[in-house]
Order: C-alpha cells, then sequence, then structure tokens
DNA sequence: ACTGTCTTTATGACTAGGTACTAATTATTA
DNA sequence: TAATAATTAGTACCTAGTCATAAAGACAGT
C-alpha cells in the first residue's frame, strides 16, 4: 500500500536533468528534498547523469560567461572596446575580420552581427533589468567584409 | 639588508586589487605566492579590501551572468523571445514598459537600449566569437516609452 | 637600547558542499 | 521466496575558505 508512489527512478532522473537545466544553482539538499528523496539518492543520481557538483556548475557558469565579457574586454576578438563603464555604458568598435566571415564568402556571419551588439549589452547590463525595443535584425542584406553594423536607437 | 624588500601593503593591496579584476578565478593560495606573502596575509588583504572569497566570486559571476540570459530566455523581462536557437540566433521583441523607464521622465534608460541588443546577442554568442560592426548607440535622442529600437545592419 | 605599533605569519577549530567507499535496508520482480 | 535493483546510512576525506587568538618581525621615535 504504497501511499505515495514515488516516481521512478527514470523519470526522476528526467527531471532532475531539467530541473539543473533551468537553474543550475541549487545544492543537493535542496534538490534531493524536492524529490522527497536522501541526499545520497539525488547524489547517486547526479553521478549516473553526470551533473557535476554544484560548485564545479557555479565555476562553469562563471568563466563561461566570463569568456564572454573577457572577448570584449579583450580587444583583439571583439574589437576596440571605448568607454565601457560596467553597469553604464559601453561603446565598442570593430572593423570586420577574415575570421569573422565565411571564409568562401566574405560574408560576415549573420549571427555575429547579433553577437556585436549583444555582447556589448552584456558587459553593459547589470543590475537593472528591463530592455526596450525591438531587437530586428534579420539578415536583411548580407554584410561584408569591412562594414560596418551600427545600432540605432 | 632586505635584499628583496616586499612591496608595501599598500601597493600589495592595490595590485591584488588589478589581479582580481583581471582574473577573478585564482585561489587565495596563487593569489599569495604571486606576491610571496603568506596566505594568511593575503586573506587579511582580502577582508580589509572587502574583497570575497574565491567560491563567492564565482557565484556573483555566475549569477550575475545567469540572470542576463534568464531575464532573455523568460519572457516576463525582454518581452518577447522569437526563434532563440542558442549559438546560431536570435530575435526577441519587447514592448517598452514602466518599469524599463524613469518614472518621473518615461525616458527609456539609456543603457536599456543596448541591453535590448547585447542581452540578445548573449544569448546568440556561443562557440563562435568574432564580431562585425560598430555598436554605435549614443543616446541620439532618448526614447519614451512605447518606443521601438531598431538594430539594423 | 627599549617601547610601542604595525604587519606578517602561525595555529587551531569550524563550515559548506561536496567525493568515495562500504554497508545496511527496502522495494521490485522473476 | 530468493535474487536483483534501488535507496538510505555512515564514515573518512577534500577544498577553500572563515574566525579568533597568539606569536614573531619590522620599523619609528625617544
Amino acid at each position: 500500500m504504497s501511499r505515495k508512489k514515488r516516481i521512478s527512478k527514470k523519470e526522476r532522473q528526467e527531471k532532475l536533468k531539467e530541473m539543473i537545466k533551468e537553474d543550475p544553482f541549487q545544492n543537493d539538499e535542496e534538490l534531493a528534498s524536492a524529490f522527497g528523496v536522501s541526499i545520497q539518492t539525488l547524489r547517486l543520481d547526479r553521478m549516473e547523469l553526470g551533473i557535476p557538483e554544484l560548485r564545479e556548475r557555479f565555476r562553469n557558469v562563471a568563466e563561461g560567461n566570463y569568456q564572454k565579457v573577457r572577448s570584449m574586454v579583450g580587444a583583439e576578438i571583439v574589437g576596440e572596446l571605448i568607454d565601457l563603464t560596467l553597469g553604464k555604458q559601453g561603446i565598442s568598435i570593430l572593423e570586420t575580420d577574415e575570421a569573422m566571415a565565411f571564409k568562401k564568402t566574405n560574408i560576415v556571419r549573420g549571427h555575429h552581427i547579433f553577437s556585436q551588439a549583444e555582447s556589448l549589452a552584456m558587459a553593459v547590463i547589470d543590475a537593472d533589468v528591463a530592455l526596450t525595443g525591438v531587437a530586428n535584425i534579420k539578415y536583411l542584406k548580407p554584410i561584408y567584409l569591412g562594414d560596418k553594423l551600427v545600432a540605432k536607437a
């Protein structure tokens, strides 16, 4: 008479994966009690799924994101970064470069256009959230090597 | 006859601040040996400067950045997110909202304009690095509630 | 030279959030 | 019911620290 037939291992693990994708910053205790299982069980699940421990998850996200920011700050990737005040504003200028385009066509990859604006924005964002307009970049026309992208209000 | 007159406390702390700004992901041991002081000294320095421990630094960067991404994925903040393929492209539409502007003037905060484009770009960026044009948003004119921002190639 | 203060280093107890392993208990199923 | 799978418990250990206390070293002024 199992009053609350707990979900199966497989089910649980599936949900665990989702949960961690949604919010990777919960420790084993929190996750375990979310499923109503012991902490050991949850750890077994994590192991079986190859999910690293909380601190490593923090590290992963932090380093991953830091690289993006660094990729901006370090001029080598984003180009020249002018006047970046974290949390306030930033301006970056980048000459298009071979590495950025399809090597064959010299057409700059569409999503890089995004990236430019976006990564700058990333640097700028901080505590305040809420945005404004419409990012409406839709590959209206291909950008060629040397072209410039202007994001305008 | 101090052969290698170690730098002063003040000097050391100044450099420490810089080092951590440059690369926040070093532990006390690494930092201490970088200065040739004991780990305790370095910890004192950190305390005096109000620099949190490594794990907290990880957490800060991770959570800070995760929020940015989440703020995009979760439509409640960025608005409607259309067609976001991580690592490839993304389009988001957002109606301006009271929360985004200065409550008095109804002028949308300048850096949010950035944020819009940038955070989208963040979502798009992934493995590929290298960007294209020029983000040239310079508060040419104030954006009012309901206005739309168009980033164009 | 001695005192007082600042700085640095040492030491020990404690913490979070784990890993790794062993063992025992509880379900489930053939 | 016996075998197998799943869960739980318990212990020792780890990292990267905190916090408090104490001792040792450096340097200045008198």
